[in-house]
DNA sequence: CATTCTATAGGACCCGGTACTATGTTCCAA
DNA sequence: TTGGAACATAGTACCGGGTCCTATAGAATG
């Protein structure tokens, strides 16, 4: 127990993983293909769907943006439709979407 | 229970100071300040502390890229210093480091 | 051997995100 | 009632983060 890891099953599974894949029982196609199957999809939201999450948060636009580390005026051009979230940005708002703003928190 | 919430404790606490707040025991300033001191504070990383970051999570930088939702390019150039992350993925990043990375999966 | 995955590299380019300022409204305290 | 925050929206200007493309080389696979 020398090593100290702070994610639990994940880890666990993934150093099981890349043991059996070290001994030779998987390759690093299936291994690849393994961790991209534990991703939460990311699909694009549109400014109503921005605006819906962060009220059903019950956050004010500064908030919001504070958990996401942007400026509130971001979050105010992405609930006007002027700039659509991408990359990194989509992600945090998905994890939002799915597991609630303190998952980001 | 009509509305479904899947954060457990943080909504529970802020569905209690929201209503706090409606009463008028709480001010919104007071909300505010309660709101930004439970985010997890967002520090600028080095190329070298990015990629100690994925190699202690024991992902490739396409792996790691996936996760993040950037592309794999983009991961090695922050390693190697000609990009530096920053807003979103710099709290992703942040995420990744103080919760590993099953925490953005 | 051939082939895939990996990491690095460089160039070009778009637009996401920031900073700044300004307006009107709602809320709170004096 | 008045003044002052906090909030949301708006507009402009601008930097650079992130993407896409292609290419090379090493390591791992079969």
């Amino acid at each position: 127990m020398s090593k100290k890891y702070r994610s639990d099953a994940m880890t666990a599974i993934h150093e099981t993983m890349e043991a059996l894949h070290k001994v030779g029982a998987i390759d690093k196609q299936t291994m690849r293909r393994f961790d991209d199957a534990c991703l939460t999809p990311v699909q694009p939201l549109s400014a109503k769907q921005i605006k819906a999450l962060r009220e059903r948060e019950h956050v004010s636009q500064t908030v919001f943006a504070n958990y996401l580390n942007v400026t509130p005026n971001l979050v105010s051009k992405w609930e006007r439709g002027e700039k659509r979230p991408s990359g990194p940005a989509l992600k945090l708002l998905s994890l939002v979407d799915k597991r609630g703003i303190a998952a980001v928190a």
